[in-house]
DNA sequence: TAAATCTTTCAGTAAATTTTGAAAGTTCGA
DNA sequence: TCGAACTTTCAAAATTTACTGAAAGATTTA
């Protein structure tokens, strides 16, 4: 396979795969393309490379930029603005896991916590069950959080190490 | 607030983190009233309670029962199929969690396999960095696959250990 | 200050997904 | 074997989500 062909090849189904994620197609082939890309890409470059509007361009760079996997630079006598990915892997990762908790984890605590004070008459078993249930999920979750957070400083903590070996 | 209008935001709200997490709403909301429901529910209760059709409920119930966290049950006496979900959290989460890794870290490896036999000139940078991007999101991938593995293999011990303690 | 160059917004449109409901299929008892 | 009771399927409709492109908004240069 010819390289031009891998890429391609890569940014489609990195959108196929965004889309299972329930990310959108091309918020996926944008990062993609631009993970693949050792030189930054301009907007006009990102568009003309996936056939997209400007607009869905600008959206989608955004939302890339809010997770914190993509960045805006500038290029100095240059007009316009260049979009670089993150290119560690294991840093795009931790990025992903921790918006996606933040995302995701985080509104379903905050859901299950209004629930807790169901009027509990300690003789209705159906509502003893409910309060356990929410209870359980809350108890989970809460797991889940510390167990992301753990892996995330985890890896901060082995980002620095690496970091600080290059300046010794 | 009073049990029913708690199980009815439960569920509601169970809808809309679904659909944050590439679920649809209606799956999700199935899933949350069997959750909350002792007793299990006939296709018709599901529809009546949700306010959805025939041809929805039987789709969405089917696709739970995919995921493993909804199961059939026939009563006695009875020509009519129920459906109870599985109350365990602990066990719903190792059932989801290990479905999303079939479904979504499995599809990411076998596209990158393909996509390893790239030309490869060893002078070329741009070839060599694409080739290193890959290994490394393969790298990645496979880690989380095994840390995953080990999640729900630690977790089948807990639970046979549990079992195990009941009989004793 | 105006013109040129580039970015952002957003109403309208297109595409994708979900839902409906009626028809076809299945199962079981008499 | 028939028909009642139920489940499944699927084409069409409704809804939701994503995308376009033109217009408005910035920012820089002259």
């Amino acid at each position: 396979m010819k390289l031009t062909e891998a890429k391609q090849q890569f940014i489609l189904n990195w959108g196929v795969l965004g889309t299972q994620w329930g990310i959108n197609r091309t918020m996926a082939q944008i990062h993609a393309l631009l993970l693949v890309s050792i030189e930054p890409l301009s907007a006009d470059e990102i568009m003309a490379e996936l056939q997209i509007s400007r607009g869905n361009t600008n959206m989608n760079v955004r939302e890339l930029m809010d997770w914190g996997i993509v960045e805006k630079i500038l290029k100095p006598g240059e007009r316009k603005e260049f979009f670089v990915a993150e290119k560690d892997i294991w840093v795009v990762a931790m990025r992903i896991i921790k918006e996606r908790k933040r995302r995701e984890v985080e509104p379903i605590l905050s859901v299950l916590e209004q629930l807790k004070d169901v009027e509990a008459d300690k003789n209705d078993k159906e509502a003893k069950q409910f309060i356990s249930m929410i209870s359980d999920i809350q108890k989970f979750s809460n797991q889940a959080s510390k167990g992301i957070d753990g892996m995330v400083k985890m890896d901060e903590h082995w980002f620095t190490g690496t970091l600080l070996k290059l300046f010794k």
